[in-house]
DNA sequence: GCAATCTACTCGCAATGCGAGTAAAACTCC
DNA sequence: GGAGTTTTACTCGCATTGCGAGTAGATTGC
């Protein structure tokens, strides 16, 4: 019996919705899952295989056009190992920017370099939350999922996707989340590439008082 | 010719600081590069090996007692491979929290194992900050690395380990967003953890107004 | 003196990433 | 209307990485 991981369980979340074909389970992923929790797109392929050896899931083969594709639903027993998993201990966070690896080693560069690649990581960031907050004004717009909870329309479609409202709770919390931390990193990078410019060096001694302003407010917003 | 990840570089940023056996990478790794860039312990003794047919580190076996150990040394192309790894552009931010995960599927459980894993993250982020907060004391503590860019004292090691001060301007700043971050998800998880104890359902209508506050403070933190 | 922990790794299988490849359908432009 | 591009709908295989078990000498605490 193979295991399952969260990526399984990714999947598995999204078949709680309404049932999917294999491509758009992976369009779903590459749209949204991807901020909170990204799996490589082969990778996705084997995964719906293995809800269905799992029993999580059912597939069916339907015709489009003169080829097939695959439409998974979720079973009931599928909905237990959601379920079961929701209520199991989550593993420690895994944050994994190579920007930050960069500037611990910034010492054996200079600091053109390491402004450099923290712009480049600030504008990555940039480019995520901008994705983020087309959702937001997705939810927020006339006759959005926002608009359908609000009961001001019966329509359970918009922008010509079915929405699903009642999930909307949840994924403004995971929406919010993914937001701050991102704009941890667009504004870190982008404020501390400023202050780099003007590095002489990246090991130089005039930079002792600003390491230790950095290190002292850093101490000093703990929480007692 | 094997490919270099970060990971790789990871190790070999270690290496240009000074020399050190294998058994001290893999501590190194897991006392410090974690929080920045985890990777497994058995792949950390593949990356040694890797180093070195790169070219990029030698290796001594010296005697340990009865029995050897690998001191890896880094090599003047290893230097430079540092350099221009660090000089290339870093691939875009990649944050796996499944804290996140589950919060993005809370509709498919309760409020109460949304509460749970919600604390259960916010407690991980905890000892993690824990943890960075330690380096930070030493840091800043008497006779540490910024007394000895100071200059207030000769002395090249503190707490019975060597240190390297020059590194501090660099270490300084990966240990800064690395604070913020996890203190943006202890934060949150903490405070939503306490919202959701009072929520009637995981999809319940009466949570509309919150929800909607909820995007709308997310759209209005947003810079023009 | 002996049990537990630390040092110092190796090994193998399973999980995952990555890029190429296939091929039909749909859409776009002149 | 036909040629070229993009989208749909995936499969495949190799390389990378994670994970847990295993080995065995050294050291430390009681």
């Amino acid at each position: 019996m193979p295991d399952a991981s969260p990526a399984t369980y990714g999947l598995l979340g999204m078949l709680a919705a309404r049932p999917m074909t294999g491509y758009e389970l992976t369009q779903q992923v590459r749209r949204s899952l991807r901020f909170v929790w990204p799996v490589s797109e082969g990778h996705l392929y084997r995964e719906q295989k293995k809800l269905v050896t799992l029993g999580w899931a059912t597939v069916k083969t339907e015709p489009a056009g003169r080829r097939t594709r695959q439409r998974y639903a979720i079973t009931r027993s599928g909905r237990a190992a959601l379920r079961a998993w929701l209520a199991s201990e989550p593993e420690e966070p895994h944050l994994q920017i190579e920007g930050v690896l960069r500037a611990f080693y910034a010492d054996s560069s200079g600091p053109e370099a390491l402004a450099a690649s923290m712009r480049s990581t600030a504008s990555s960031a940039g480019a995520m939350l901008a994705e983020l907050h087309g959702f937001v004004d997705e939810y927020l717009a006339e006759g959005g999922p926002l608009d359908m909870l609000e009961d001001r329309t019966k329509a359970r479609t918009f922008a010509g996707r079915e929405m699903h409202p009642e999930r909307l709770h949840s994924v403004a919390l995971a929406l919010d989340v993914t937001t701050q931390l991102l704009e941890v990193v667009e504004e870190f990078f982008t404020r501390t590439a400023a202050e780099v410019d003007n590095w002489p060096s990246t090991t130089d001694a005039e930079l002792t008082p600003s390491t230790r302003a950095r290190l002292e407010q850093n101490q000093s917003r703990r929480p007692s």
